[in-house]
DNA sequence: ACCTGAACACCGTTCAAGT
DNA sequence: ACCTGAACACCGTTCAAGT
């Protein structure tokens, strides 16, 4: 019921193997390292044994992505409407955050595969559930989408190879604009959980009721 | 004091010259097909001229979406806070809409250079002066701006290539998931404008009063 | 100061051949 | 069914040489 065939030699190649390597190699040396060589250097394995599991390297990185966003627990099922919302925007973070260099593949590529519409099923159902109307539903979770991927974005592009970021706070006091210069000090320092925290709030609240 | 050196000869290559070329290439071939080689074609000219005047592809990359931030107009001065933030968003919205293909260099580069600073300030600006401490000011510049990247990271990747949303409206009703298939009809088509203005209303409506 | 071209160390992918 | 390797048409960038 599980072996897909009847041959138990662990085949040294599988869609599942050469995706999760190709994850740890963006974790390990970022995006624009991955080669379709290169993971199959890692792999010991001809380069072009991957395209017998892989469509290209396109659809490697689609498949990257979808690995990140299988990795969304489902929110607990006695909770109500916006403990919901709010455990699958903290699960959506928690996913992208595990794998900082990655995420921009969930972030600003479309998905199109069905693995990819788990997480828009487990936010719809719940606001269907509630009474609110599919147009409505479907409104709401856009703009809730919207500022996740928006604020996403700039928490895992933060350069982590920015040192300390007083050098950054002295170009913006040295900027000779006089509004950055004069918040200089609160631009150069960002609290993403405390920016999250905000933003979805505002987000949860605007839902409304149905 | 306009002449940098006494050169009248108009030299072939520049700088401006350069981005402006690459801008066209991104409209014209999307970002991938971006390459210092076929640029350089492009503009009649030896690849590595290019490197007199810009770093490498990356910095090339910046250079192109600073032209693309350059074009967002100026507030009208007269205007209260809350038009002039609305104004300089439909600002943003526009120049990228007027350059969807590269638009996600703006919107996914970290863009450190003085000209990318320019719309910070613009927008900082009018917030100090109404009288936003500027912690709370930052604070809310951040929340609408990663709500605008990621509605416009949506608006600016939907592919065009993909006909009527007819067969996509089949495939969401036929998923397997019930609440991305009841919503189906929603889901197959996106009024970017009317989104675009109900997420702007709320972030500015959760700016709130100094 | 700017432009050139050869050279180096890479790419993604097609195709014919193997087992 | 899967794996291989040669081959093709590309890359970005360094470096030495030209003017």
């Amino acid at each position: 019921m599980t072996a897909r065939r009847g041959r138990p030699s662990p085949s040294v190649l599988s869609r599942d193997r050469i995706l999760l390597a190709g994850l740890a190699l963006v974790d390990e040396e970022g995006l624009d390292a991955v080669s379709m060589r290169k993971l199959a250097r890692r792999l010991g394995v001809d380069p072009m044994s991957l395209y017998n599991h892989v469509d290209g390297k396109d659809a490697l990185l689609d498949g990257i992505a979808e690995v990140l966003l299988a990795a969304i627990p489902a929110p607990p099922p006695e909770a109500d409407l916006r403990e919901t919302m709010s455990a699958l925007a903290h699960g959506f973070r928690a996913a992208m955050l595990d794998h900082p260099r990655a995420a921009p593949l969930v972030l600003t590529r479309r998905l199109a595969s069905m693995t990819a519409l788990a997480p828009v099923e487990a936010a719809l159902a719940p606001l269907l559930a509630a009474g609110f109307p599919p147009d409505r539903a479907v409104h709401g979770l856009r703009a809730v989408l919207a500022f996740l991927i928006g604020t996403l974005m700039r928490e895992v592009e933060a350069a982590p190879t920015f040192g300390g970021s007083v050098q950054r706070l002295a170009d913006l006091s040295a900027s000779g604009l006089p509004a950055v210069a004069a918040a200089a000090p609160y631009l150069a320092v960002c609290d993403h959980e405390a920016e999250f925290e905000f933003g979805l709030r505002i987000m949860l609240d605007a839902l409304g009721e149905p």
